[in-house]
DNA sequence: CGGCACGTTGAAGGGCTTCAAGCTCTGTGG
DNA sequence: CCACAGAGCTTGAAGCCCTTCAACGTGCCG
């Protein structure tokens, strides 16, 4: 019950909250693990709990007619998960689907309404953290209609390398998560095919060095300049 | 001053608000009129005020570096406008396009921080836009990620039919807005040209009466077919 | 009536997908 | 410990979807 407490206090959202709010979230609060590939959540339920992720990866994905899978947004800890849609009680947008072993914690929404409407500074970071998303996929909008794969996949490379880039002596960044060339495709609206080719590519180029699930970036600021399609070399 | 109150009293997001607070907000309003083609606001401005479009229509659009416009969404009266950029206070993520001449009020975010922070139930309701757009956004890129482009223009014109189609006698629906072939290619990340072919090939079928930014739907169902990709005639 | 924005159509080509075959690792159970 | 199954990756070939460029209609409005 205070490990709960401590673990709310160190997300970003729910730091800095009186005292009294944080007892009653962490008194609702009930603690979930979850293995690789299991789904915290499914598309289409009624959503009567959001998820705050305290340890592990997640990403949120939505499932197309054909089968195929699109990745909407990945999470890290610290991350809340599916408050858009339990705050409103209508149903999830898509599949949380767990990357690394992750334990989350898990918090009705009606709670969560409750204590916004007292705590308006609450309010005021949970539509802050909406916002933001909303920006994000704006930006992911904007990428996907005017952009090409290489350009795409560049991306998300140097984002990758901003969130989870172990930065190395002879400057290359070394990825610290599992990405298949899979997840890659998925997160840019691409094949496997496609992106296992462009890696290729920029390995024969000495821009990056890939294996299996892992990815090391050679020369940052080339993938920057594919990236932000920049004229000269 | 009164017309002001009562035009915020007409729109969803305002109604059936104490007499007070509808009483600030009508009080701060600014009336503004923009004809065609011109911009409300900028892409990368900061923030302050937001917008209630009262007539008209306009668009929210992305400029990519190379020139790309993208639609992010559009907008019809009653709709609120750059109402997340505003209250957070960050920039615009996008700049806002009149597609038909428009009368909007203008009011200032920080206002509405206030207000919201004292009337809950207003807070819920912007709240509740925000995550409808947001789930917009993922729909949109679910479909930008795993759709062709004929079918997404399909969606589109089904999406446009159920918000402004004018139901005919013979059961075709005329889409009543000015519609160019670049408006739908920029709504889909495609070119004019793709979408001409697209609605010529149509045409020719016999789903879809076409002219200069004007479309009349004749076959709506087999349109939705297209749409939603489904497997027999 | 001339200008201009909108629209059509063709031809060429490129980017990406699809299908297919084979390879390389990883982990696991015999 | 080794072998093997399977997940992840690579590469080729074929082809389609869509873009790009270009030229030419068409209709609206000043």
């Amino acid at each position: 019950l205070i490990d709960k407490q401590k673990a709310l206090q160190q997300t970003e959202i729910f730091a800095d909250l009186p005292a009294v709010i944080l007892d009653r979230l962490a008194d609702a609060a009930r603690k979930h693990a979850a293995g690789t590939a299991e789904l915290v959540f499914r598309q289409g339920e009624i959503a009567a709990t959001f998820y705050v992720l305290l340890s592990g990866r997640v990403r949120l994905v939505q499932h197309s007619l054909e089968g195929k899978d699109v990745t909407m947004s990945t999470f890290v800890p610290g991350d809340v998960i599916g408050i858009g849609a339990a705050l409103i009680g209508e149903t999830y947008p898509g599949s949380a689907e767990v990357l690394e072993p992750a334990e989350l914690l898990a918090l009705p929404g009606s709670l969560m309404w409750q204590v916004m409407n007292e705590c308006a500074p609450l309010a005021v970071r949970i539509l802050r953290i909406v916002v933001a998303r909303l920006h994000e996929a704006h930006d992911h909008i904007r990428e996907l209609s005017a952009e090409r794969v290489q350009q795409r996949i560049a991306r998300s490379l140097v984002r990758l390398a901003r969130k989870v880039g172990l930065k190395q002596a002879d400057g290359s960044i070394c990825l610290d998560l599992r990405l298949s060339r899979q997840d890659l495709a998925q997160m840019n609206g691409a094949t496997l095919e496609t992106v296992s080719r462009i890696l290729s590519a920029w390995e024969r180029e000495g821009l990056v060095d890939s294996g299996r699930e892992q990815i090391t970036i050679l020369k940052p600021h080339a993938l920057v300049v594919i990236a932000e399609d920049l004229p000269a070399l």
